[in-house]
DNA sequence: ACCGCAGACTAATACGTTTTAGTTCTCAAG
DNA sequence: CTTGAGAACTAAAACGTATTAGTCTGCGGT
């Protein structure tokens, strides 16, 4: 009973440019560590390149017992297919890019981004695929990364961010026939599946809550106006004036903690002085709340205050903030079940509804007038 | 003179598998989109296909009229190699990746992680490079991605986080022969590059100016004790223990708010109470604070809060905290630029230092009895 | 007038897989 | 005994580029 019992004899001369065989099957530390080939497995299992594939891509055509073999010899030698030559051959690259157009730095500041992509993230390497994320100066930039990105098929789908009305991208890359899932939607039509949230009900939940409590003159520090999902909540507004019976200012910013914490200064500058004041952002409600705190104007008992988003910048300040709730993993999680859905079917383009946000009641607000 | 100056004759059987080639030159939109090759590139330019990887590559051996023909005819047509015909050839895949083992909701918590992928990524995408993020379980986990990326030939480089205490990951890289750059390193040699702050001196800044604010007794909020900058630090306080004659208090935690707010209440509860709280994240430090408030213990009145690291979280909240301050986003920027440099030379293993975190004083400290 | 040489360019091969089109071989049915 | 079908497996042809080893041209030097 030879010990090579799985291995068939050896050819030396078989491989023409194959290094020193002298160990074989033995992973030595030290010398030159010359890629490994199909052919090496298949040489060691005793079959040919073909069954080494077959086995690899769960193709019929191999007796179980034969797959079985390449898999262990594969395991044994740490070998996968070359990704490379892999994808050559048209199969996935098992990546999914995202590209964003925003200041590198507010990436750090935004939690809203960070949990979407960790959502995302999570989901998609359950199914072994990578996310490959690029931020770039603007609009512009990434339009250009897209075109690049397909030419060179880099990639296998793409998350779109921050749609904004007219947006050109989803019919670009309907046109270039990336698969793609596009965050922020408004749930008409697109070229392109989307996942979209309710900003127009959850916006009213917020105002029908501060009405609720008695205020009637209302701040409200809004994002950028082009986003579809800001214009969804300023269309709620809008509504509100007539069925709420509100007054209500929106102040644009860039979703930045500067520039909310300017539109609050404005805001709170401004006599008659509102009761209350909605943020569009957490980063922004946070930041306002320390502008409110700085200028010993009260946090309820002079001014409410209520953020569009939850996460640790709420929860944590004194008093902490009511905000609309949602999960926003959870929804980075969706957008990647859609996404794998899309590139894996190309099923028409649909919209999806997220969960609408919920009111969540903390310190922050009170009736005005105590 | 015929219109169609630079194409040669065309040879109706020259190609193949060639589709219907009724409109050269011409990017219909509707027609099936039959992807471009070299070959075509070269035909519509008159060259071989050989030229134009010539120009792509920035090669010699052809002339510049020649070269600027042909990325005049790739752009028209917006063509580019595949990436995995070139990367087949050995060329770079132009991906770095980055493995993280945690918990991939704490990424979105976490600044100091957002802000290093930041500045990693921008520093990255200047050279084309984009980055792969991949969220695991655990350090057994990383180590398998590790080992498949290696064997699919996947990335061109790594990012190490959270460099443990007898980590085994930089000698598995460098076995791997995989180019990284491991971040939080201690300084000792590494069989892989690494950038690496100095806690030490950090930690024992804030140290002397607690002592110098007259505080004797002081609490310690650190993080995981395993990893290696957790270490630096536990061993200033223990050298603080004796030439500043303070005495401190440790608690252990994962870095999260929960376990930073548990911790906080449980040194807050001990009598008799220190007077004043240092914590390793600011994500703790403003927790602590929220705890702090909620039991009606003032700060700094009654304690004094440092965080060892600096963000929003630290900046927003009242009073603001004082805190240890470092350009995070540079500092994935000088991993990134190493990281390149490794990539590119192949040096030898060194520790590069990044500049020491500054102390900035805020309203949460001051000195014991008021 | 010839040689040699550099520059511009091309044909052919290599990269490491996947896939297609076989080739055996076994077994059951006629 | 012959035939056909199917399973197990293999040889060879892609995939789209980069590189190597040429080929061809024109030109300066002797």
């Amino acid at each position: 009973m030879p010990p090579n019992d799985q291995v068939p004899p050896q050819d030396p001369a078989a491989s023409p440019g194959s290094p020193e065989c002298s160990e074989p099957s033995e992973p030595s530390a030290g010398a030159a560590p010359a890629r490994l080939r199909s052919t090496d497995i298949a040489r060691l299992a005793g079959v040919s390149v073909s069954a080494v594939s077959l086995a690899f891509n769960a193709r019929p055509g191999i007796s179980d017992a034969t797959r079985k073999r390449i898999l262990q010899v594969a395991e044994e030698l740490n070998w996968r297919p070359h990704r490379a030559a892999s994808a050559l051959k048209g199969a996935n690259n098992d990546v999914v890019g995202i590209v964003i157009a925003r200041p590198a730095r507010t990436l750090g500041v935004e939690p809203f981004f960070a949990h979407v992509l960790s959502g995302l993230q999570s989901r998609l390497s359950n199914e072994g695929i990578a996310t490959q994320l690029l931020i770039v100066e603007d609009a512009q930039a990434e339009v250009a990364v897209y075109r690049r990105w397909a030419a060179e098929n880099r990639v296998d789908g793409l998350v779109l961010f921050d749609l904004a009305v007219d947006d050109a991208r989803p019919q670009l890359l309907a046109d270039l026939r990336i698969p793609a899932v596009a965050l922020g939607g408004h749930g008409a039509p697109l070229p392109l599946t989307s996942v979209w949230v309710d900003d127009h009900a959850a916006m009213t939940r917020i105002l029908e809550y501060l009405a609720g409590l008695g205020h009637r003159s209302i701040g409200h520090v809004s994002g950028v106006p082009a986003y579809q999902h800001t214009r969804r909540r300023l269309q709620a507004i809008a509504g509100a004036h007539d069925t709420l019976d509100l007054d209500i200012v929106s102040v644009a910013t860039d979703y930045s903690d500067i520039q909310g914490a300017s539109a609050t200064r404005q805001l709170l500058e401004t006599s008659p002085r509102c009761t209350a004041i909605i943020y569009d952002s957490d980063v922004m409600a946070a930041a306002g709340l320390g502008v409110a705190t700085e200028m010993a104007v009260r946090v309820p008992g002079d001014v409410s205050i209520v953020s569009f988003d939850d996460s640790i910048l709420t929860q944590l300040p004194h008093p902490p903030i009511t905000a609309l709730t949602r999960d926003t993993y959870a929804l980075g999680t969706l957008t990647a079940t859609e996404l794998l859905h899309v590139m894996a079917e190309r099923p028409e383009p649909r919209a999806v509804q997220a969960p609408t946000p919920e009111l969540v009641l903390r310190g922050s607000t009170a009736s005005p007038g105590r």
